[in-house]
DNA sequence: CAGGATCCTTTACGATACTG
DNA sequence: CAGTATCGTAAAGGATCCTG
């Protein structure tokens, strides 16, 4: 195997490290998906269905299937009459938190430039 | 116009500005040129080519132009012989970094975390 | 060198219908 | 309720060739 990590050391961790995180966090809904998680606490599936507004079941599950194989949130079955399910944020999954308040606040700042500087 | 902004007033201010910068930073090598432009400096197009590893012209060509239309970075055309073109990170680019360093912090727990927990 | 044009494959996403 | 299955569209991404 050739592995010239001679050139740019750091680097090459930094830009490996951000492409692990952004596999994991990319796609249409997992920021979003987080961000309502992290504010409702438990949900249950038809609740995310209401809150992520736009949300098909598929694409909820899909991505609450991720989710849950990289440990950001659990979910809990509880045997009640027609089932209950309980999406929560983990421990870890809150540790994305830095990650989405500077996105929120880049993105609240973008828009102010925008307006400000719209000729 | 109907703008329910009672129940989850600063909530969806929040995700609206998530929406807003993913869009902007979407796409599989957004984060990759910006932070080989932080650190590189001016370069050129096949300097990037050669830095950002996988990436076709195609696609560098497109994600340069977005990120040129959004002001992240800036293209210079010198008029030597058979054309310079150099790319840069804006002033407007840089405040990214806050998002990067915590991106690239995150994934470098991830795979910490990853292997401490190698059963 | 810096890219556009073209063609093609793959993935993401979405709407609808159906099941335990 | 909590999903899965199926189908179809659109966008993303990639390989190759071509041009000023």
């Amino acid at each position: 195997m050739k592995q010239n990590i001679n050139s740019t050391a750091g680097c090459k961790v930094r830009i490996t490290a951000i492409k692990d995180a952004m596999e994991i966090l990319s796609g249409k809904w997992k920021f979003h998906i987080l961000g309502t998680l992290m504010e409702g606490g438990k949900m249950r599936f038809m609740d995310l269905i209401r809150e992520v507004d736009g949300i098909a079941a598929k694409m909820l599950s899909k991505e609450l299937q991720d989710m849950e194989m990289n440990r950001l949130v659990s979910r809990t079955v509880l045997n009640t009459k027609p089932v209950t399910v309980e999406y929560e944020i983990t421990e870890y999954g809150k540790t994305l938190s830095p990650i989405i308040d500077e996105i929120a606040k880049w993105g609240i700042a973008y828009r102010n430039s925008i307006y400000s500087q719209a000729e």
